[in-house]
DNA sequence: CTGTTAGCGCCTTCAC
DNA sequence: GTGAAGGCGCTAACAG
């Protein structure tokens, strides 16, 4: 059906060696033979099959990038899942571009022992793995990795069996928890967290608690367990309502964030007048909401592009010593936190509220 | 290095012609041994190499998703592209979650002849090509056609080569104007176009213009040629102050309008009060931008969905009749308009100017 | 029921 | 320089 090397081959009058050598562009092709094939690949369209390829040469050139949404049955509905994986392909792709290479991507549904299948089933296609949110147990995590190299972006520092690269999300807790208490006197504290399976949602409420643990009078008056979406932004605060509201809500991410807010909004509840909201990744749309979101930025384009280094380092010296890299994280004061807003805010806001 | 069927079959005591019918789940097996084997497996931890069952069984269960970004010199640092292809995505992953293929993804940088080449080198490694925004020309995409089945998303309805999934774009544009003008009474429109190589983008434009036409009274006082990023639409809106404001800046997408509404309240102009602002898509987004974007929808998700089964259809049967389907859009009414504003928000309007 | 065997398309020594 | 031949891991007849 398709064109192959033996019909270049045929056409050009020469063995499939020769056709294979020329369309490595290797040398040692005399000159007249190496334009005459030529002419036959382009005359007869030749691409060679990718398969093919992989299978004589065992390399696929193709990495798997990998999401694991965790899910609570209630939330499946949801729409808001992939804009953390969207700038992880960014950066991705941008690793990959310079070698030609490919990327296989997929969003598994669940966390259970089926998400394994399905990893193993991409494992086949792939020379490496890069796994977002790793949403997976060692157990099974040792097992992929024995087949294929494995990366964790945003994962458990600790993993034995894969390289891992996160960003700093205790330095970046830390840092957004003293701006609270120092600069806006915030003393009473909510806090929303993401799924507990989820390490970085892990790191980030440690580092929360720590943070607020080290100052003298401020206090978690209590916590909501999310799921990194929105949905669990908008219960937590209907969980809430009716008690005597804290003086903010840190959320594990943006999502929950913004989900919170608007539900507050909803409520007639104005933010950050009676009560204040931060995030965590600084998503696109963090600067676009109203209002805007103070959060912890999370260099999420370079987590790919790392992590995807870091996955071909493995693939070229699969001996090599595991690493784990911690990227930098920055706090970005917006208003949503109470900075920044003039004065005029204040009478606005009064009229504007719940209009949008 | 990784185990091969053989080392199954080693294992269980068979031949490798076994273990492959119980990979398979033939029933041609004694209970025994297929028993015996599944221990095997699971002892190895075997998986059956993609790379191998793609040569043999002449299909790669994979599929290609390709996006087209167009850019000019001055918008590569441009960082909100992905946003279209990412539902579409979504789309094609519920495709092919039940037949367990994936999905290789990739956005080619520009649109000249490198672009085919990279095409060309995809197109090896996948049984389909899912082409979103499509940039290639008729040529080009013809001789991608003969090697491996393409489906245009939102591409030119009359490519002879591939088959086309859109949305009605032509009916989503005539609707919009027919509402800014009959409950908004508009009659002075600025419109701000897409690329003149994106078909999409030319089908609204030719509707809005029609549309217009078609209303007495109603007239286009300018246009700007913008690449549907957010940027176009900041530009747009500088190129254009100082000159008498329209009633309503439409635009081809909902990223320049957003840049748009950005950009002018920037200059301390009101939206929707001082003019209007429509967009197109009805992104994620837009619902939860100051004001809310009034938009047409075009249904993403199901682009995706639709492309994707039409291909696996190709797939299957390549010699069937060229497909062409037309999904509907929908107006989507919010505050950017001038609708839904309550009279609180007149006064309101005043004093949040530019704050955020 | 189970084993043998011939490819799938390409790369890569090894001879010539 | 160029060609012949083996093998990558698996599937699918075809024999038993």
């Amino acid at each position: 059906m398709a064109v192959t090397l033996y019909d270049v081959a045929r056409a050009a009058g020469v063995s499939i060696a020769t056709v294979s050598r020329v369309v490595h562009g290797q040398d040692r092709v005399r000159a007249a033979t190496r334009h005459r094939v030529r002419e036959a690949i382009e005359a007869l369209g030749y691409v060679p099959d990718a398969a093919a390829q992989s299978m004589a040469r065992q390399r696929k050139e193709i990495i798997g990038l990998v999401a694991v949404e965790s899910r609570d049955p209630d939330t499946d509905v949801e729409q808001d899942g992939l804009l953390f994986i969207e700038e992880v392909l960014r950066g991705v792709e941008q690793a990959l571009r310079p070698i030609g290479w490919s990327v296989l991507i997929s969003v598994l549904i669940s966390g259970g022992a089926d998400a394994y299948r399905q990893l193993q089933r991409i494992s086949a296609k792939v020379d490496g793995l890069l796994i977002c949110e790793g949403i997976v147990d060692s157990e099974h995590l040792a097992l992929l990795a024995a087949r294929v190299p494995v990366v964790l972006i945003a994962g458990p520092a600790a993993e034995p069996s894969a390289d891992v690269v996160t960003a700093d999300n205790h330095g970046g807790t830390v840092t957004l928890v003293r701006h609270l208490i120092s600069r806006h006197g915030a003393r009473r504290f909510h806090y929303l967290a993401g799924p507990a399976e989820a390490p970085d949602a892990n790191a980030r409420r440690r580092a929360f608690e720590q943070a607020v643990a080290d100052c003298p009078g401020a206090v978690v008056t209590a916590s909501f367990q999310g799921r990194f979406a929105a949905i669990s932004g908008q219960r937590a605060v209907r969980a809430m309502l009716g008690q005597e509201l804290p003086d903010v809500i840190v959320c594990g991410n943006d999502q929950m964030a913004i989900g919170a807010i608007r539900e507050l909004q909803a409520a007639g509840i104005r933010v950050p007048l009676d009560v204040a909201v931060t995030g965590f990744d600084d998503i696109h749309l963090s600067a676009l909401l109203t209002p805007t979101l103070t959060t912890v930025r999370q260099p999420m384009r370079q987590l790919g592009e790392r992590g995807c280094a870091c996955l071909l380092d493995r693939i070229a010296d699969p001996g090599r010593p595991r690493v784990s890299v911690e990227l930098p994280t920055e706090l970005i004061v917006r208003t949503s936190c109470g900075c920044l807003l003039p004065s005029c805010f204040y009478r606005a806001a009064h009229w504007c509220q719940g209009i949008w």
